[in-house]
DNA sequence: CAAATTTCAGCTTAACTGACATCC
DNA sequence: CGGATGTCAGTTTAGCTGAAATTT
């Protein structure tokens, strides 16, 4: 008994919804979806490596090294050597960057509380989980 | 209270698990997920035209014109006039696109049941309407 | 020497804009 | 004519592979 669109294809169409109205949001900025979401996984885990984060990200670091640079110009992030492990450049927000992320933390949330408007607080927080578990299951 | 990775961020990690996962299942077959994604929409709208198809997909006529055109060389789908409207090219699955979709009917099925093998069938059908309601609250 | 990190160079895919012909 | 549709040409973005330098 078919209910309608399958949920492989509901994920796809959320995303893409998700990744327009985020686009929108942060435009004036100057920066994409994609460089803001990875500022956001910086402010959580600072001091991460490009290698660590595009593991994070499921991307290669030839992928995230341009994106890197891009932010690193726009100084909204500065590298150093970790002197522990003189490879590694770990990477850290500028205040610049930490001030672009506050500027667009309550748009943000608002964006997402319209994802969830119409669930009682329980029920988002189960959707939530579902989510996370429906990751873990294909990862 | 922080409670881990944003709403956001957990969609576009979904969307990027999911298109892993079938990019695998469908390589075999010599096609992207996007493009079978493509085909299920055509199987479940038979008699579309590429604008259509474009606007169902959030992306423009140009950029759905190049798929059309190699699922049309690949046999999968062909396209006619439409009479009563001699614009439009309406596109219509080939028996060898059906074949195609069918053998891949039950895999899919599998990797669908994979994502929500944690809940109970009202909790899937529950998932399954907050993703569409999240989704027509963005679009 | 083997493994990890970064970087350079080049490539591919999937989107885009702009322009144009055709048709209703 | 105005609005859709399809197509051609060129561009951009975001990913990729391969290869090399540096460090542990």
């Amino acid at each position: 008994m078919r209910t309608g669109p399958s949920l492989l294809y509901l994920v796809k169409q959320l995303e893409l919804a998700v990744r327009a109205r985020l686009d929108e949001l942060v435009r004036g900025a100057g920066i994409t979806a994609l460089q803001y979401t990875a500022l956001t996984v910086l402010e959580r885990h600072d001091g991460l490596s490009a290698a660590q984060l595009a593991r994070d990200s499921f991307v290669t670091a030839q992928s995230i090294a341009d994106m890197v640079r891009t932010l690193e110009n726009r100084g909204l992030i500065q590298r150093e050597r970790n002197a522990g492990n003189r490879r590694e450049l770990l990477i850290h927000l500028t205040g610049e960057g930490r001030r672009l992320l506050a500027t667009f933390a309550q748009p943000v949330r608002d964006l997402e509380e319209r994802m969830i408007s119409k669930l009682t607080p329980e029920q988002a927080a189960e959707f939530r989980q579902w989510m996370i578990g429906s990751w873990q299951a294909l990862a």
